[in-house]
DNA sequence: TCTTATATACTAGCATACAAGCTTGCCTTG
DNA sequence: CAAGGCAAGCTTGTATGCTAGTATATAAGA
């Protein structure tokens, strides 16, 4: 009676490079940041590893791995559960993508090839395709793949880990909201005016509509986070900033 | 006042908070970033586990976490090994870490108040006492203390997570680069550059003097690179590194 | 009824045993 | 002597039993 079913959700192939602990890793962080598990729910290590039909061990591989991005909150001897969504985190998470990303595409700007201006132009078609689809599972790689597209032609791609770590906290937002279909049309237009810029060579105006089109979904985060308190933790004071805390 | 000085040796204090798995996983780091461990060492979890006199589990558990830092490679059924020093992954710390502390320190000079400047002034003491006795272990946790202390300053304490995902990899290097005595003093000073200008609420100066500071920095790194080419892989030659690829 | 003590049912941490695969060196064979 | 094959010994991956600790429900007592 197997039936492990393999991939029941689209997950990044380089995360399942292994085998069951891949498994786990690739199917407990689809859950998370799709919002399937919510925040502050509970789970176990035993219960995960029977649903998968594997061994607790590869299941805990999978857990310390999410910890330690912060998606998970473990709390030995007791349990463990979905990290709640630290708004500080995500305000700092969208800090840094800014940081980052205005800098590198800046560089793109300046660094730009035919090849690459017709490459961004396809990306910006499909996109353009799925938006009027409204089909937003779809959109969110696309989004993902110009964005490290543009990193890439910095010459810096591995700036693009660094952009991934803190983007899974603003991911999670990204799929509570995904309900306005005017949205990916909005999305689809801002990446267009970030490629013109990059395409026609001007570094500023590039990094100008990179922070104008962050800043843009970042407002539309706060937004959710006020629609959805339940799911935020404020933690306004903190100190030390450990990624780990309880509250009783 | 207090100085921060609960630091004999270089791991955060956070990190060894639960028991053997803590244990393992300060140690590893610890040996990794000093440098006792080299490059393309390699090791198993077996032989780690008897030093520590723990089981394989927790070591395990030690080397997962370190693997997705980028400081350790795992080959399944082959054997682990230190990672060798990525200079491209060096490189682009170094940018990330520009991007970001140039972009904090800024509005920590916006931000800066009476006790933060007394706190800055009181760190760089410090740093001058130890960079006049030559103790280049003692100042290395200063020197991280203050950079922190800044984006703190800067509102955006969250972002020092960031910066420390990347900083691994540069302190892999530093602890190479610790032999000039002359080299401390410089250090210090570029500080005070720094830190003279965010308590005299000059944003764009203290930028650049973090600019010069790092790049400064990074000049140092360059040439350890070429005097210890055993210890670095150069980018183009490595067919799988230790995260994700670049091409869709 | 409310408080308190206790038993129970969970949890993760850790140790250990087994399985699967790669590397290496010796041994057989041409 | 050389080349190929085979087996032993390593490695990490996985499964499982045990331990210590916590939260909760239950029952006893004021």
């Amino acid at each position: 009676m197997s039936a492990i079913r393999p991939l029941p959700t689209p997950v990044s192939l380089a995360d399942r490079r292994r085998g069951a602990a891949g498994t786990a890793y690739a199917w407990l962080r689809a859950e998370i940041l799709s919002g399937r598990m919510r925040p502050a729910q509970s789970l176990s290590e035993n219960e995960v590893a029977q649903h998968l039909g594997v061994s607790r061990t590869p299941v805990r591989e999978a857990i310390i791995r999410l910890e330690s991005e912060g998606l998970l909150t473990v709390r030995p001897q007791v349990g463990t559960e979905v990290a709640p969504i630290d708004v500080d985190a995500v305000a700092d998470g969208q800090f840094v993508r800014e940081a980052l990303e205005c800098r590198t595409v800046a560089m793109a700007a300046k660094a730009v090839t035919p090849a690459d201006a017709a490459e961004l132009r396809g990306m910006l078609d499909e996109q353009g395709r799925v938006a009027a689809l409204g089909d937003h599972a779809a959109f969110v790689p696309l989004d993902d793949a110009m964005h490290q597209k543009l990193v890439a032609m910095a010459g810096r791609p591995q700036v693009w880990h660094a952009v991934e770590d803190v983007k899974a906290q603003l991911d999670r937002v990204r799929f509570l909201s995904l309900e306005d279909p005017a949205w990916l049309a909005t999305i689809h237009r801002q990446h267009e005016d970030i490629v013109v810029r990059v395409i026609a060579g001007d570094a500023e105006g590039a990094a100008a509509a990179m922070s104008r089109h962050l800043r843009n979904v970042f407002a539309s985060i706060e937004t959710i986070a006020q629609s959805h308190p339940e799911y935020f933790r404020s933690a306004s004071t903190s100190p030390e900033g450990g990624r780990t805390r309880q509250d009783p």
